[in-house]
DNA sequence: ACCGTGATGTTCT
DNA sequence: GAACATCACGGTG
């Protein structure tokens, strides 16, 4: 049912494409709040240009560089937070980056937190599933694996199909933007709107 | 429907 | 001081 170490320490690309279908919750005082995942970025460390780990070791992505299964979460552009889980082997600074969900649990929850009542809307893209789900950086590092509050489980859902493309917002970098590391279930509405595939 | 822009704070040079 | 793995909103067609 939850997913545990052994899962995540796998090769970062197949983590990425597994993850699709499996289940996120988070558990707070305001309730139960949980998503299917339908989109994930792979970055691939010291040999990827668009990863924060490119070139190595700092202060924010230390937890990288412990053992996998762990968030790595981030401050984008002054007010979003994003969500990435570690995953490959451990001092191999990977990870797959959460960027849509489809919404299971909680949703008049994740709808007071949005201020939408769009459904579809609540969290397609990475900054609008944190805000959704309540991930902060005071969450940076937690264990996955060991919590009861934040976990991933697998419910036997399988997608029929999934879709391949370049990641979003990377255009900065160089050769490793056309990198084919984007994964998201095929004709799926809650995946965030930018290149979809027609 | 697409496109441009402004909001906002941390990290890295 | 620039860049940033984003989003909502207001314009145009």
């Amino acid at each position: 049912m939850k997913l545990g170490r052994d899962f995540f320490m796998q090769d970062t690309k197949k983590v990425a494409k597994q993850l699709l279908g499996k289940k996120l919750w988070h558990i707070t005082q305001e309730g139960i709040t949980a998503g299917i995942i339908v989109e994930t970025e792979a970055y691939l460390g010291e040999r990827d240009g668009a990863a924060h780990t490119h070139r190595g070791k700092s202060e924010r992505t230390r937890v990288a560089y412990e053992d996998s299964g762990r968030a790595y979460i981030y401050l984008i552009y002054g007010m979003y937070c994003c969500f990435n889980i570690t995953s490959g082997e451990r001092d191999v600074p990977e990870m797959v980056l959460l960027r849509a969900l489809e919404p299971c649990e909680g949703t008049e929850v994740m709808m007071l937190r949005r201020n939408t009542d769009r459904v579809v809307n609540l969290c397609s893209g990475p900054g609008k599933l944190c805000k959704a789900l309540q991930i902060t950086r005071d969450m940076y590092g937690h264990d996955l694996c060991e919590s009861e509050t934040f976990f991933i489980t697998d419910d036997g859902f399988r997608p029929k199909g999934i879709a391949v493309s370049r990641r979003i917002g990377i255009d900065y970098a160089k050769e490793a933007r056309e990198y084919p590391l984007r994964f998201f279930i095929k004709d799926n509405k809650y995946v965030s709107k930018v290149l979809k595939t027609k």
